[in-house]
Parts: C-alpha cells; sequence; structure tokens
DNA sequence: AGTCCAGTCCAAAACGTTTTGGGTATCCGC
DNA sequence: GCGGATACCCAAAACGTTTTGGACTGGACT
C-alpha cells in the first residue's frame, strides 16, 4: 500500500513521466488514445500527485493560514476559543477555501504566543498567505508579512494611512446607530463596555459610541465606560460594575455579544429584567445572541461573508490577478430585539 | 525579499550545504566553531529551511488533518459549526499540535462532501494522520484510513469490534446517570431528544437513557421520544412538540447541550419556567450551558483535553511509538444546575 | 527533393532539503 | 615514521513532481 508515484505509473505504460504528467494535467500535446491509457491506469493504480513534491516544484503550498485568536488561558492551562464569532468566520474561510482547492492551516493562539506561529508559517514557507484578524492599533503582523511579502488580508486594519487589502466593517457608525436606537428609546444613561485598548476596533466603537451620544445631545460621561475583555465573563464583571453604581445605566452597549451576553447575565443576577428594566445591545450578530432570552439586539457583520470574500482576496492577490476593490469597508445592520425592546 | 536558501547560507560561509544543515540540525561531526558560525550566519539572514523541501526529503507533511462536522447548511448557502464544542475540540487539538511542532489543517464539511476532502488529503499525502469525530455507527472513514495505512485517532467508535485507537466518552452510562439524577428528583416522565441516527454515540445515548429508565422502575414510552439533530434548532422544534403532548413531559434530556439549549428556549416560549416546570439536561459541558438561565445541568465530557490526548496517540502512532493505551473510555462527570434543580 | 509544420512524445533540469558514504587532515602511541 | 584513530567536512543521491526545450515522425506544400 505503499503510495504509487507517477512513475509507477509511466513505466506500466511504457510512456515517459512527462507525457503522464501532461496528459492529466490536460495538455494539448498528447493523443487522446494516448491520453485515455493514462486517465484509466491511474484510476485503477489509485494515482493522485504527491502534493509536497507538487508543491516543492510550483514554488506554492496552496495553502492559506489563520490563527484563531484568543484572549486569555483558562485555568489548568485549557484554552478555547469561546466566541461563536470565529466558528462562523472559520466556517467561511474552509468553505471558500475548498472551493479554491486551498487547504486552511489553523493554529490558536494569544497574542502573546502568535508571534512563534507567524514566523514558523511565514519563514518556512508554508501557506502562501494569511488572513489576520482582530487588528491592533499598531500591528507588527501587517509589517512582519510586507516585510517578508508574504499576501494577507487583514480584517480591520491599524490607525492610520494603509496600504494593504482589508475588508472592515464601519463599525464607528454601527456604534453610532446603536446609540441612537437606544436615544430614540428613550435612554439617557447609556454605558459602554469596551474590550482590550490595543485593538483597532476598540478605539472605532467607543468614538462611535461617543458620536452617537453627541448626536443625540447626550454628555458623554467617563463612568459610564468600563472594560472588557472581548468574553462572556469579562463582559458580566464589568456590568456587575456598572449596574451598582449610583444612577444606574439604563442602558448597556456591549463591544461585542459575547460581552452583551455576559451582562445580560449579570443583569439578572442583579434581579433585573433584561429588555424592561435595562436595554442590553451587542454587535457581531452570533447565534446565541438570536437564541438568548430575551433575543439579543446586536448590530450584524456578516462573518461568513467577510471570511470568504477575505480568501477570495487573498487568491487573487496569490495569483498576481487584478483585485477590484483592496480594501472593503462594510456597513453592520442594526437588528432591534427584546433586550432592547422590551417583550415584543 | 526572496527567500533566503541554505545553499544562500553554505556559499557565503564558503562550506557545503550539507555542513550547514547539520551544524544547524545539531550533529555532532561539526566544530564548534563552524557551528556558532553557521548558527550567526543563519540568523543573520534570517534563514530557516523550507518546510516543503524538508517534507520532501523526509516524506512527511508534519501535519495532522480534522475536518469540522457540520450537521447542514444554513439557508442562502452559508454553513457554520454553531458547536461551540467544536472549537474547544478544535483549541486542544491546535494546541497539542503545535506542542509537537504539527500543522493543523482543517475542513468543514457536512457528511456528505466529507469524502472528497479525505480522498483529497489521503492520496496527496498532504497530512500524517486524522483526527476523526463524530463516529458513525458504520464508518467508511475507519475503513478508507486503514485500506491507505494512514493513522488516525477516532473520538467515539463504530458499532462492534474494532481494532483501531480511540478515545471514547461512555456517555450510555452517563445518561443512565442523567435519568437517575432525575428520577431522584422525582419525575416519572422523562422524554429524549435523540439526534442523527447514524451516528454511534445516538444508538448509545439511547440505550443509555432506557437502561436508566428500567433502573428507575420507570416503563420506556417511545412518544417520549424525539428526534433533534444535534443542533439548537433541532432541539427546539423536537422540544416544541414533546411539550405540546397529550401528559407532558415533567423532564427533557438531550443528546447534547446544544439540543437542549433549544429546549430551554421552546419551554420559555410555552410560558414554562425551566427547572421549576420542567427539568432540561444535556450531554457536553460547553461554557453556553454554564452561562444559560438557567444554567444547564449536564454530563461534562472534557472536550479540550479529549483533543489533546488525540494527538498525543496520534503523534504515537505516525513516529512508530508504544502506545501504552489504544483504546481509551472516560466517564463524562454529571453537574447537576438550576435547569434540573430549580433555583439553586 | 527539399522545407515546413503539426502532432506526439521525451530527457533533463529544477525545486531545497536530508542523508549516505566516504574523504582528508591532524594527532596519538608505538 | 608508521598505523590507526579522531575530528571535521563534503559530493552526490534522493524525495516526486512540473516545465523547458527539443527530437522524431509523417504529411503537405513548394
Amino acid at each position: 500500500m505503499s503510495p504509487v508515484t507517477i512513475r509507477d505509473v509511466a513505466t506500466r505504460l511504457n510512456l515517459s513521466i512527462t507525457t503522464v504528467s501532461r496528459a492529466l494535467d490536460g495538455y494539448a500535446d498528447v493523443a487522446a488514445a494516448t491520453r485515455a491509457r493514462v486517465e484509466t491506469a491511474a484510476r485503477e493504480m489509485g494515482y493522485a500527485p504527491s502534493h509536497m513534491a507538487r508543491q516543492m516544484r510550483r514554488q506554492r503550498t496552496d495553502a492559506i493560514g489563520f490563527v484563531i485568536p484568543v484572549t486569555r488561558k483558562l485555568e489548568g492551562g485549557s484554552r478555547a476559543f469561546a466566541d461563536p464569532y470565529f466558528s462562523e468566520f472559520i466556517a467561511g474561510l474552509g468553505d471558500e477555501a475548498t472551493r479554491h482547492r486551498l487547504d486552511l492551516l489553523v493554529s490558536v493562539a494569544t497574542e502573546e504566543d502568535e508571534q512563534p506561529i507567524y514566523e514558523r508559517w511565514a519563514r518556512g514557507r508554508r501557506v502562501d498567505g494569511f488572513v489576520l484578524n482582530r487588528m491592533r492599533a499598531h500591528d507588527w503582523r501587517a509589517r512582519f508579512l510586507l516585510r517578508n511579502s508574504l499576501p494577507f488580508v487583514a480584517n480591520g486594519r491599524e490607525i492610520g494611512e494603509v496600504t494593504y487589502p482589508f475588508i472592515e466593517v464601519d463599525s464607528r457608525s454601527g456604534f453610532s446607530q446603536l446609540v441612537a436606537h437606544l436615544a430614540g428609546l428613550g435612554h439617557r444613561r447609556i454605558a459602554y463596555i469596551g474590550g482590550l485598548p490595543n485593538l483597532r476596533s476598540q478605539s472605532d466603537r467607543l468614538s462611535g459610541y461617543r458620536a452617537g451620544l453627541k448626536k443625540a445631545g447626550i454628555a458623554f460621561d467617563k463612568r459610564l465606560v468600563a472594560a472588557g475583555d472581548l468574553t462572556r465573563q469579562g463582559g458580566y464583571l464589568a456590568a456587575l460594575e456598572l449596574l451598582q453604581r449610583a444612577p444606574r445605566p439604563t442602558a448597556l452597549i456591549g463591544m461585542n455579544d459575547m460581552t452583551a451576553l455576559g451582562a445580560m447575565r449579570a443583569a439578572n443576577e442583579l434581579g433585573l429584567q433584561v429588555g424592561r428594566d435595562v436595554a442590553i445591545a451587542g454587535f457581531d450578530g452570533i447565534d446565541d445572541g438570536a437564541h438568548a432570552s430575551p433575543p439579543l439586539t446586536t448590530l450584524i457583520q456578516p462573518a461568513y461573508s467577510i471570511a470568504r470574500q477575505s480568501v477570495q482576496m487573498l487568491v487573487a492577490l496569490i495569483n498576481g490577478d487584478p483585485i477590484v476593490e483592496r480594501q472593503i469597508v462594510l456597513q453592520p445592520e442594526l437588528v432591534a430585539r427584546a433586550s432592547t425592546l422590551g417583550t415584543s
């Protein structure tokens, strides 16, 4: 059962390996009869070209890399990416990758552990390109990959002018909308639970929040801003504190849905009914939000299709094809549900 | 910025590529001084061996493959693996893989689409081994991989005698425990929401359920058994129906946590308070269950560490190392929470 | 009867490593 | 001053493809 090589096929047919290769690759300079012989022989012998050898020759790996970000280690050394946003994202990457006959290499790492992985993949030329996610305000990954001239598509972007291709959701305008939504429902004390300060999206979303307040004629109050860490637990803790402050906020916006779901739990524990006693909203549009009780008001960013588009762009970059749009900004879609509207 | 090869390093130092290779690989037959020269030169030039070439020579890919199972396509062609169980599992695979300097190749596929992926990876010798999950009662993958003599570790196993290595959670005994737990709380009408009939775990869990009933002296009633599809939606629909049957079941067991969470939602919608009006329990121990309101009673199966162990076994298989335990059966841990205990 | 062309086929190079099987000094003991 | 060990180094093969640059037929056209 040792793997059958192109040479085996060639000797069996008394042909050169060149001809076998060309026959299978559909070149025009092989006789129809020969091609047929080669094809049946290959099928019978169970021949498939060795991916390694092919890569070696073509100087391509036919693989793209994605490092799943994870905020912290769980106790006991265990570590999980709790955010279903990434499940959707990975599904998108996987689907689009197989469509292009690419393989998807993944790894799971915190921000501190990620560097060796990128280096290993880049240095060892293990992948043809990268998809980057959760961009930081200043992100060494972009510079590293540019320096090594490895193609990548970013999901979000750093602060300042940026030349590399990215797909981004305009979370600034999203959060502004969200505040407008809440203000429209009569809320004046709208709190915000942010995330890791070095994330680009953190500053965007916070500034969207502030812009929204301004538009609604509400003064910004920094005591209404708390820090989470993008996890449910982070949102839970932050909300627990916020909701026990002197004039209690009547509405809570989480930087992402997981944060908001954690906040919902905190509200429950304090005996507050979400949607009636306190409004809570998030950002992402994950499934769990839609199925929570009450269902969570959120801004939907289409993780699945963003992932697919990212792969498409990346493929174009790798092949050197012209790219129509190198820098895409999508608008999130506000979906108002019972967590802000009350029983509906 | 074109990649620097071993030859570049060699010519710069007036050494043979052999010596450079051996110096970097730590062989004894290279002078200490030379090794030092090589090492600094390599570092300065940013040399790292090409993974492709190394694989080619060693006839190893240093990668393992995992196909994430997904039950159904969502509307709009989109597809996601909604089950956080797999997030944890993948995190475990990823962590352990990097510990062994292996790469993890993933793909996302429904049961119908998976075959080409396995074939591509196996035929093209893209990976050194596989981790299999969600084993079916009769699973072509095991036979396919055995036939092609590719190492793999199964998570669960097929029906009947099985020779390949696997790690399994004894869900039969788990479900029996779960029924005992509910019976102990006074429940007599305990319903069961199952899953896809071809899954091995389906028959195990159902038979555990029946064994539990028997032990508790409760007659099996097939009208209390419904079919889900392992998703939240499936659980929701099944529960909606079950809870509207003539003598309403007082307890619901979901085949997995997602099913149970869906059932909780159905109960809510019907105005039933989970934990008081109806008890609900699941299986998996995912995070969302612990954070649901009320928190979900469940049987914890340690996805993260199962995944890590699977990789460890797989590595041993690949290297031909002796394996202490080829077939591991773990006991799930019953965690009783408010969804069956009531307010606690 | 040469020239050209289309139709088939192939030998050899190349991709970047690791490993095999030596080769050449240098040094030691006698 | 010689045999043999020791320390260091290297040429070449091999891994399995794809691609380059022809080579060899016949037949058609001058």
